[in-house]
RNA sequence: GGCGCGGUAGCCAAGUGGUAAGGCACGGGUCUGCAAAACCUGUAUUCACCGGUUCGAUUCCGGUCCGCGCCUCCA
């Protein structure tokens, strides 16, 4: 089946095709790395990080850029509150950041540039839309891009610009502006930048937030590429932004597949501090849950749905994923042999193709989780009834591994089983071979009040973490 | 007001113009000392509601109701 995708440009399912044979290129909006990452953004960063591996998996190779936005209004003011400099404020949320990636397997991308290591390139990008006329400089010294020099703006949002009219939201000084629509270019620096500024030729300042994005992805992946993605919440005006500046600064294409990732709200609600239903990675790992979980419950709604968090949903991915883990430990059991020969049951055929189409049709993730469950199902059937040829058993192991690559969630979690359990998982076995049941009972009571339930398998018995 | 998304079993969630994947939870059974896991089996005559097109619509069209998002902080 042809790979396509949901293109917001048109509104339509596409069918992709890079424009180097074999190579994507793509940018996704990162971070601004002003506080803790919450589980919202990590759910854009998990789709992000799907569609990454399923472009590999179909044999590309993937060019990523992920920006970090470091300098914004959001970062000044905390740096300033701390009294320690901007890079001081920020480094922290980004270590953060990459070790929570880490937790929830997100694959590391190509490029991560900062917003601050690149402000050249915005200057120089700047210029080039002065020259062409997109540009003119306030009477505060900021430079605003003038969108009524450009008549494709409002192609991403399918905004009509006349009907952007000055609202509440629209801060006062905004006089400046010869349209209300126009967006900052540039910033000036003014008393609550601090130290916070870079020279240009029209003064001290600092870039607008939009402008980062057009120079870092023209710098690492061209003036022209194929997938840009980020949250429904930047269509507009970030992107359509971005697409004004870079567009309006090359004469060129910018991105041709914009994919958007949908929202997640929590309880049915948006996610809100006032609320008490805002969540970082960090308050849900607390609250013992673990990465994998994590990344499950994000990942298996559709990125185009919005997504319903709740703890009900985790705990029903916590269950899903251990059925996937019996399985595959139990078919590791069964593996034996040393450089196998493998081979694929035909139910395992089916669910190869039914994978890899569902995923190919924009990226359809319950379709491929609905083949993976259907191939589980058969495969224990199939060991049920001892029907299971060691190189078959060997094939889905294969498989298995293969849709790993993609999917990030295959491989069951280490479990460090503690002494003291193990002992009483002893004295257990004994109390069973003397037939003593009501011990054995009580011992394994025992052991699930230490968070431990008892599998007895034709193998002996088995702990596991409840 | 403008732009957009969605309403499918107790919960989550695919899908197709021809009669409803999958996961979780729950009931019955097989296995087991009992369990667990696995397997078998039962759970939506029905896909918000009302019309229309059609031999046939959950799927297409129109309308209604409900929920949600964006409209220059935001994944």
């Amino acid at each position: 089946m042809a790979l396509r995708f949901f293109n917001t440009l048109s509104r339509s399912v596409e069918d992709f095709q890079p424009l180097e044979d074999g190579h994507v290129r793509m940018y996704t909006c990162g971070p601004t790395v002003y506080n803790f990452a919450h589980i919202g953004n990590f759910r854009a960063y998990i789709f992000e990080d799907l569609l990454r591996r399923h472009l590999k998996f179909k044999g590309y190779h993937v060019t990523q850029v992920m920006n970090l936005t470091d300098v914004d209004d959001k970062t000044i003011r905390g740096a300033r509150e701390k009294g320690v400099s901007l890079r001081e404020y920020t480094k922290p949320y980004v270590d953060a950041f990459f070790d929570d990636l880490r937790v929830l397997g997100v694959e590391p991308v190509e490029y991560y540039p900062a917003a601050t290591d690149h402000v050249q390139d915005m200057i120089t990008l700047i210029h080039r839309l002065f020259e062409r006329g997109l540009a003119y400089q306030s009477d505060d010294g900021s430079i605003y891009f003038s969108i009524a020099k450009f008549p494709a703006y409002g192609k991403l949002a399918h905004l009509d610009v006349s009907g952007l009219k000055a609202g509440a939201r629209v801060a006062q000084d905004e006089y400046e502006k010869e349209n209300v629509a126009d967006f900052a270019l540039w910033k000036a620096w003014d008393e609550a930048d601090g130290d916070v500024y870079w020279d240009s030729p029209w003064g001290r300042g600092r870039p607008g937030w939009h402008i980062e994005c057009s120079a870092m992805s023209m710098r690492y992946l061209g003036e022209s590429f194929d997938i840009h993605t980020g949250g429904v919440d930047n269509i507009f005006p970030h992107h359509e932004d971005e697409i004004a500046q870079s567009e309006g600064a090359t004469g060129k294409l910018f991105a041709r597949f914009w994919l958007h990732c949908a929202h997640l709200v929590v309880d049915g609600r948006k996610m809100s501090k006032s609320l008490g239903n805002f969540h970082t990675l960090r308050d849900v790992l607390t609250r013992n849950y673990s990465g994998r979980e994590i990344r499950y419950i994000l990942m298996a709604t559709h990125y185009r749905q919005s997504l319903n968090f709740t703890f009900e949903g985790l705990d029903a991915a916590r269950a899903a994923l251990q059925r996937l883990d019996e399985f595959i430990l139990r078919l590791q059991g069964q593996a034996t042999g040393e450089e196998p020969l493998t081979r694929l049951p035909i139910w395992a055929v089916e669910a190869k193709t039914r994978f890899a189409d569902c995923l190919d049709d924009d990226l359809n993730i319950s379709g491929a989780l609905g083949a993976l469950f259907d191939m589980v199902h058969a495969g224990n059937k199939a060991m049920d009834a001892g029907a299971f040829a060691a190189e078959e058993i060997w094939g889905v192991l294969e498989l298995l591994d293969e849709w790993h690559q993609v999917l990030g969630l295959l491989r069951p979690e280490e479990e460090s089983v503690d002494p003291k359990a193990l002992a009483i998982l002893e004295l257990r076995e004994q109390a069973r071979k003397a037939k003593n049941w009501a011990e054995a009972d009580r011992l394994r009571e025992e052991l699930t009040v230490r968070g431990w339930t008892v599998q007895d398998t034709a193998q002996g018995p088995k702990l596991k973490k409840v």
